[in-house]
Formats: structure tokens, C-alpha cells, sequence
DNA sequence: TGCAAACCCTAGTTGTCCGATAGGGTTTTA
DNA sequence: TAAAACCCTATCGGACAACTAGGGTTTGCA
């Protein structure tokens, strides 16, 4: 299951792809229009900005603005710095690997090739698509 | 994320579907060669006994053993049982369908758009396999 | 027929984490 | 200099995962 933390995430920032110029857009506004809870996307935020995805204008007529250019954001770079590992067991994860206490033999686990192929799957999908992609 | 419920279960079933012939398996064996705690893989067992998956015989010489064949029960079946949804976000959810409180339009939804690719993508990977696959 | 092997079933427990809220502090611009 | 806006830490309730406890019931075999 998707967190609301990435969903939200993800809608904040195609909100702001939206955009015809990148002047930085208020938290205020995309809660708004987004249905989101003002204080919660604001914490959202400043995790994607302390990632590098984000940055942001302080003070009147501040906001957060992309550093990007859309297309140049991939989703695989948004979704593990909001949801975390794309793969769905540690031990098949690219970029949170972790070995499995139970089973001693990965190559022989029937749950391990399973996700394998899952895993490899969904990256495809999220490598083939940009944030300009969901906009 | 994959639940260790989950990831029980399928070895268990891999594991009953190793056998030879179709005589009924012990929790006591299947626990103890998969690393799993017996009273919790108990309590998986019975639910997949009581979607159909799997029969058990009581008493001495008792255990679980398959319905059908192995090549008949695909992932699908196995991960909707013991996981619940396969789509990421319910909204996009085939048979645990559910609407977003935010986002009024859901075609206009970059979230929803793009988790009807992965689920897609996941789909056809769980229609592909066959309990017989992982063995 | 009796005992032990095995499944059957319901509840509880413990810990973690999500989703959100509270309450301020700091910076900037008009 | 005041208001707008982001910055930051702490906290908290509720849900859920992952077991654990403790028995009950059925069955096969000596």
C-alpha cells in the first residue's frame, strides 16, 4: 500500500510541474486545492527539499519551486525518498537490501524469485516515468 | 511491503507443493524447515484452509495438503488471500475498490494514472505464476 | 479403550509506525 | 516593522503486524 505521505507527495509536486513558469508556489495553495491537511504537507515537503527535489523562497511571496525540470525527475527518485525500497522484501531491494532471517539460501527461496520479478516490474514502470509524465 | 503472513504462507505452500505425492504435511515439519514459528504459521494455514486453498487432516498422521494442482492455483489467488489488494492505492484496486476522500476526478488523478501502470505491471507478473512456478 | 499426535479456535499482547497536530522560531519582503 | 511564509521539534492516538497463550477436538494405533 501506497503511504498517504507519497500520494500527497506526489500530487504536490505534479501541482507544482503544473505550473507555467517556476516561481515557488505556497504550501497554503496546493493544500487547497489538493485536500490536504496544511501542517502534514508541509512536513512532506521539506523532506523533498532536503532531498534535493524541492527548494524553496521564504518569507511574503515564498514558496517551494522545482529544481528540475520535470521531466528530468524520475518517479523511482520521488518514490524511495517518500515510501522508502520499491521492492516489496528487503532481500530483493536494490537500494535498502537486507537479507532475510528465515532462509539461509536466496537463490532457493520461492518467495525471492517471485519478487524478483515483481521488483523488476515496477521499476520499469516507475523509471519510465517523469514527474512531466503525470502532470 | 510483502507481510511476513504473506511470505509465510507462499513457503508453506511451495513447500507442500515440493512433495511428491499429495500426503498430508505437518505445521511441526513445514515450521521447522522454514524457519517458521509454529503457532503463527498455524494460524496461516488455517486461513488459507478456509479459502479453499488447502484440506487438512486431523489427528496422527494428520496435516495440510493441496485442493488442487499446484499449475491450477496462480499467485493471484494466493496474495489476495493472505495480502489482501494487490494495486498500491485502493482507488485503482480491481477487488477492494475504494474512493480517494481527496481528488474529486480521478482521471485528472497523476497518482491514480500512474498506480494503474504498476498494477497492471504487478498483475500480470501474480497471473503469470502458478503456485507450480515456485516450487 | 486410552493416549498421544495433530489440527482447531479465540483472545490477548506487544511494539511499531502512520497520519496528523501543536506550538512555536526564523526569514524575507512590502 | 508587521505580516506572510517557510523552518523545526515534539508529541500523540489509533491501527495494525507479528506473534503468544491456552486450551478444545478429532483421529489413529497399540
Amino acid at each position: 500500500m501506497l503511504s498517504k505521505k507519497t500520494k500527497y507527495g506526489l500530487k504536490a509536486l505534479a501541482y507544482i510541474a503544473k505550473q507555467e513558469n517556476n516561481d515557488p508556489i505556497q504550501i497554503a495553495e496546493i493544500a487547497a486545492n489538493e485536500n490536504i491537511s496544511h501542517k502534514y504537507l508541509e512536513s512532506i515537503l521539506l523532506t523533498l527539499r532536503k532531498s534535493g527535489v524541492l527548494s524553496s523562497k521564504k518569507g511574503k511571496g515564498g514558496g517551494y519551486y522545482l529544481l528540475k525540470a520535470p521531466k528530468k525527475i524520475p518517479m523511482t527518485d520521488i518514490i524511495r525518498i517518500l515510501e522508502g525500497p520499491i521492492a516489496m522484501v528487503p532481500c530483493v531491494s536494490l537500494n535498502y537490501y537486507e537479507k532475510c532471517d528465515d532462509c539461509e539460501d536466496e537463490d532457493a527461496c520461492s518467495v525471492h524469485k517471485l519478487m524478483l520479478q515483481v521488483r523488476d516490474n515496477t521499476l520499469e514502470v516507475f523509471r519510465n516515468n517523469t514527474l512531466a509524465d503525470i502532470t
